[in-house]
RNA sequence: GCCUCCGUAGCUCAAUGGAUAGAGCUAUCCCGUCCUAAGGGAGAAAUGACAGUUCGAUUCUGCCCGGGGGCACCA
């Protein structure tokens, strides 16, 4: 619709320059969106401000000729009820009950596929996220990140992107030896905690080598992948091992050869560095270290040159607020290697956990460590992702984990799931009533509050597509909030099922029906259960 | 010191340069013969400070103030 609209207001614009209403100049782009208000109806633009500007006329007087020129054109069409100028020189689209109607009807032949598109038209993505070091269990922060990344991929899939999740598993550096020696408990330990004594507990290695590598294995296999899949709720396609498949493939020795190839290596004390500067970065980073063992960073030009190497168009990564000063280096990685296709970047800002009015310090090293199992223990796997998925990633997040349980209760994804157990509820009774025989006539859903909900149902794909473009996944627990606040609103005033007005009842409940669609999809997408009852 | 993120209601957070800055929690008040009151409704309450750009700034620029995170031949 928001396309749709777009389209019709170029066009009318175009007509009005034609007729020299307006002296020629590039159009600009022409943003149609929703308004803060409902008084101002579905659609607003703020164009005519925007032209008022350029071909220096009064906003209201352009905003009045274009909006002439649109009722002209869609004089035959039933789109609009009315279009409206006010104020400054918004126009203001108020859609007919028609269209509304119309797309009641959609929602309910799409079902769950309403709101998919083809925008990506297929082309791969590559989302990495979490990859936390082998070394210890995942904190809030790495919940944080996998949370709001996974749901990105599921939008980017109803989006028409074939997404890849991926977690690039650190196997292969000398973090393995500090565990190893962290295990051994000897002078050079510098991981502690619980897991870590358990783990000394059941070691029958020998070396130091052998020591990391096994309690890697183990921290892998047992703790982050066990969180990811059975408490997160997580799926990842893919595990890429450093020392596995990079290292050992050859892919940091290839990276490097090409790198070389393209002059962009030098040698300085020793070391063998890489112009990262050329590419942006703030300064040149060492590929190969002067006592001949590989950078950790050359790790990561190998990593790119494997992604590159399996066809990934779309690269996305997940970093936190802590590793913020690798996003140079890896673009300009990127850029050297020749990839050349888009790059994002996720940064995530740190969680500060306060239990007992004290912040906890999240360091992994001392062991001391807010994990995700305990979190979700504490709140369960739905509060837990609700409340990570709300807030934008750039906002420092505070998480009082002393409020979390108590607040467990009155945390809004009850509210949500609680407006879909109320549909499902609704249909139950429905059934019993025996209102399913055939389809309501939609056109009598003509109440302000079925309107409202209408009106919310219809933005759901441009939601989808706002999220597949800029990455704001908070934007969908913030609908799934708005739109259960307006089934709750219109269950209060409209009763559904209702003996003395089956007309009425049958077509409230083909409303229920496609809310329920928009709402149980939402949830999906997030990752949070969609209840039939609470 | 340099880079970066953030300062919005009592608290936690929204708001591609536009209309009266929105929610949730908390506090106050109202709604129970009726599809789940885990609900609905009403009011109260905020853009850190100062300049600048603009018809218009929470948003952009500059400078302060306050807080988080980075600035390794560690991973």
């Amino acid at each position: 619709m928001k396309k749709i609209l777009e389209e019709k207001i170029r066009t009318a614009i175009q007509e009005l320059k034609n007729e020299e209403i307006f002296p020629s100049f590039d159009v600009p782009e022409i943003r149609v969106e929703r308004p803060k208000d409902e008084q101002f109806g579905e659609y607003t633009t703020n164009i005519a401000l925007v032209l008022a500007k350029l071909a220096k006329k009064d906003p209201m007087e352009v905003a009045e000729a274009i909006s002439q020129q649109l009722t002209i054109n869609s004089q035959q069409e039933k789109t609009f009820e009315k279009i409206e100028v006010v104020k400054p020189g918004h126009i203001n689209f108020y859609l007919s009950q028609e269209t509304l109607v119309a797309f009641v009807t959609e929602i309910l032949e799409e079902g769950q596929k309403f709101g998919s598109s083809e925008k990506g038209r297929g082309e791969k993505v590559n989302n990495e996220f979490i990859s936390a070091n082998p070394t210890g269990p995942l904190s809030v922060g790495n919940g944080r990140g996998g949370f709001y990344a996974d749901t990105l991929s599921n939008v980017l899939r109803k989006s028409g992107y074939d997404v890849t999740n991926e977690y690039y598993v650190n196997d292969g550096g000398g973090q393995v030896l500090k565990l190893g020696h962290s295990v051994l408990n000897d002078s050079e330990a510098v991981y502690g905690g619980e897991y870590i004594e358990q783990l000394t507990a059941n070691n029958r290695q020998e070396t130091v080598k052998e020591t990391g590598e096994w309690a890697a294995t183990y921290i892998m296999e047992e703790m982050i992948k066990k969180t990811i899949q059975e408490k997160m709720k997580v799926s990842f396609d893919k595990f890429i091992s450093e020392k596995e498949d990079i290292v050992e493939k050859g892919y940091v020795d290839k990276a490097i050869t090409l790198l070389k190839e393209k002059n962009l290596t030098y040698e300085s004390e020793g070391a063998l560095w890489l112009r990262t500067t050329d590419f942006g970065d703030d300064k040149d980073r060492v590929l190969i270290k002067k006592d001949g063992a590989r950078a950790y960073f050359s790790g990561d030009c190998g990593y790119f040159l494997h992604k590159m190497d399996r066809g990934f168009t779309i690269l996305i990564l997940s970093l936190g607020a802590d590793h913020h000063g690798y996003i140079g280096r890896l673009r300009a990685a990127a850029k050297a290697l020749g990839f050349q296709g888009e790059l994002h970047f996720i940064i995530s800002q740190m969680v500060k956990v306060v239990k007992d009015g004290k912040e906890v310090r999240m360091s992994k090293r001392a062991g001391n460590v807010v994990t995700v199992d305990e979190l979700i223990e504490k709140v369960g796997h739905d509060v837990a992702r609700f409340f990570f998925l709300l807030y934008a990633p750039e906002t420092h997040m505070n998480f009082d984990l002393g409020l979390a349980e108590e607040r467990s209760q009155k945390n809004p994804v009850f509210y949500v799931e609680y407006a879909h157990a109320r549909l499902c509820s609704i249909l139950r009774k429905a059934e019993e009533g025996h209102f399913g025989e055939k389809n309501g006539d939609l056109n009598l859903l003509v109440h302000p509050k079925e309107r409202e909900l209408i009106r919310e149902l219809l933005f759901f794909p441009e939601l989808i597509e706002t999220v597949a473009t800029d990455f704001s996944v908070h934007k969908l627990p913030q609908y799934a909030m708005q739109l259960a606040d307006k089934f709750h609103s219109f269950y209060n005033d409209c009763k559904v099922i209702d003996e003395e007005h089956r007309d009425m009842s049958m077509a409230r409940l083909e409303l229920v029906r496609a809310t329920k669609i928009v709402l149980s999809e939402t949830l999906n997408l997030m990752g949070i259960d969609a209840p039939e009852k609470m």
